[in-house]
DNA sequence: GGGCGGCGCCCAATCGATTGGGTAGCCCGA
DNA sequence: TCGGGCTACCCAATCGATTGGGCGCCGCCC
């Protein structure tokens, strides 16, 4: 009676026996494109195989069809932390994306620690995962070499590498964009939370901010740049050093959204606040910077987007194209934190 | 390397050609259960095994593995959506948790949609998922009883629903803790941000608070209580509403710490300061709470730890076992925003 | 009426691992 | 000397789907 309930799962064989004929047969009938289909079967036998597996609710083994044809329609995607929003966001994109073409994602957490990572790709290839989506690449990591050399499919999303296919906001223009800002606004002192330098978010905005603050005749010292983890503590901490460290900026730009609410902290416990005493301005526009105590200006980055052009991309590794990276493009959202 | 041959993964076969012995030897050794291994090979052959599968990188084929076993040793996780950081944690305690038993986890996101919902289920179990965690449960939804009937096995996370298996935050004893902190600082007149109606975790916060609350003697009018979404957004407007009601609170308990920002935020638009004015609390803890420019009160929740129970639950519930609900127990974190 | 080209199917090998069921050869005791 | 019991393996079926290669039969053409 137990294993009356756990109904077993139809197989090609069942169609078939019930159908009197073989099951290369249903198999080339469900196949159907007309074009692998050589002749495979008559229109009305067709019609008939069709039917009963529907009304079976036949669904194809996929690990008995990926032991035959090598593919397993999987796909690896390896990110810093879902607990990273931009990141989840992201993943949202892949998921989205990868179902439309009949692929299943997996995702892992490598909390952005080399070993993590090589162990967590191992762990996809193990799973043979027809390829993979890399979000947490290290500027200085040789594991993307590696998996080159090793002739395994994979795009890098998020974060770009030079020489790699990849999917990523055009951070270098995100960075031009507030310091045209806050340029504007006429701010002449400003600092950088600049986020972790291993990561090219991180490294690309501060660039394009501080190259184009300098095309406009700004100067920014050494110490108005400081590197910090992504988060809100991170973001604090920052702040804090910044504060303290007699730049006295009248603007703070933060590579992140979550370490610009760190510096919004900050200076609130400095008794300053953002927007009145000195801008903040964030970076990836996530649902929570429009609807802060103090709306936060953030540049808006297309998060999701990023995550199915990723897919798109991968998609054309695995057909054996060369691509190229793809960048797109942010644009700048104003509010009360810097307006 | 060694491998100028075509990049093909090693197979039992491989090790067993080049041993000269037969591939079940091969497969009984690396099973390597003493047990399972009746008598399998002699000791030294059992080392040679050994050696050459690490020498060569030998890694079983899950497909192959899977489709002789009946055992995908895969998972599937719905949840309404890992943007959110709540589940995106406990997503992270089941990965590390899974992973430790040798499961993968597939995640999919249901936008707490029940056609999704189900949709995605549909997915998961043509890939032959072992087990479902379901993370949006709904109160009201029928997809429960239907997954039991069709013997799947599946644990509820996040959310609980009577008579199934889950692993959630004793949410009741959540709301109690406000209700006796809010009491205990002298407010009377409150007023609750109550989530979505269909989600347990927000009914059980909610009537643990105002059941509580009565208890201590106070009394809340009907509209003191507005159910709204569990983002930021959702909390401003279910705020906005609350304080064009005429309730005139001096403390909000929302049931999630986004919904509680955005109160924040409802709160400066009418020129009050949150913990001055008006307190507030939220639910979960999530790291943004402690860096907020005013720091927020919130029940602690073990979100990740939730997350490894479910994983726990479920292998019982795959071994046959009958299981009980769990509750993990919450603790107040009391900051300025209602201090 | 014989040959020929399809149509419509069937057959069987294959992917890689697992597992119940042998079976040679050896040791040992009776 | 013979049989019983081990040890240390081998054999082959199996899981479900795919796919190259056949093959009988029917209709058509000359």
């Amino acid at each position: 009676m137990d294993n009356h309930t756990s109904e077993r799962a139809v197989t090609l064989k069942d169609l078939a026996r019930q159908l009197g004929i073989h099951p290369s047969t249903v198999s080339r009938v469900l196949h159907s494109d007309p074009v692998v289909a050589r002749g495979a079967a008559s229109e009305s036998t067709a019609r008939r195989v069709r039917e009963l597996a529907a009304e079976l609710g036949y669904s194809p083994d996929p690990q008995a069809t990926s032991l035959r044809t090598r593919r397993t329609h999987l796909l690896g995607v390896v990110v810093p932390r879902l607990s990273d929003l931009v990141l989840a966001i992201m993943y949202e994109g892949v998921e989205q994306e990868a179902a439309g073409i009949g692929y299943s994602a997996f995702v892992t957490n490598s909390r952005d620690d080399a070993g993590e990572q090589r162990r967590k790709v191992e762990l996809m290839l193990a799973r043979r995962v027809d390829g993979l989506i890399i979000g947490d690449s290290h500027l200085d990591g040789d594991l993307l070499p590696e998996l080159h050399r090793r002739a395994i499919p994979f795009v890098l999303m998020n974060r770009r590498h030079p020489g790699f296919p990849s999917a990523t906001c055009d951070d270098v223009r995100g960075g031009e964009l507030v310091a045209e800002h806050l340029w504007a606004q006429g701010h002449r002192k400003v600092a950088v939370i600049a986020g972790e330098p291993y990561a090219s978010t991180a490294v690309d905005r501060t660039s394009g901010f501080s190259e184009r603050w300098r095309a406009l005749g700004g100067s920014m010292p050494e110490e108005a740049i400081v590197w910090s983890r992504f988060d809100t503590q991170g973001g604090r901490e920052a702040a804090e050093k910044i504060l303290a460290s007699g730049v006295d900026p009248t603007a703070l730009f933060a590579v992140n959204d979550f370490a610009a609410i760190g510096a919004m902290g900050a200076l609130r416990s400095r008794g300053m606040t953002a927007g009145q005493d000195c801008a903040v301005v964030g970076f990836n526009d996530t649902s929570l910077a429009a609807e802060l105590p103090i709306p936060l200006s953030s540049v808006r980055s297309p998060m999701a987007e990023i995550g199915r052009v990723a897919v798109r991309l991968l998609t054309r590794v695995l057909r054996g194209e060369t691509v190229e990276p793809v960048l797109l493009q942010p644009t700048l959202q104003v509010r009360e934190s810097s307006a």
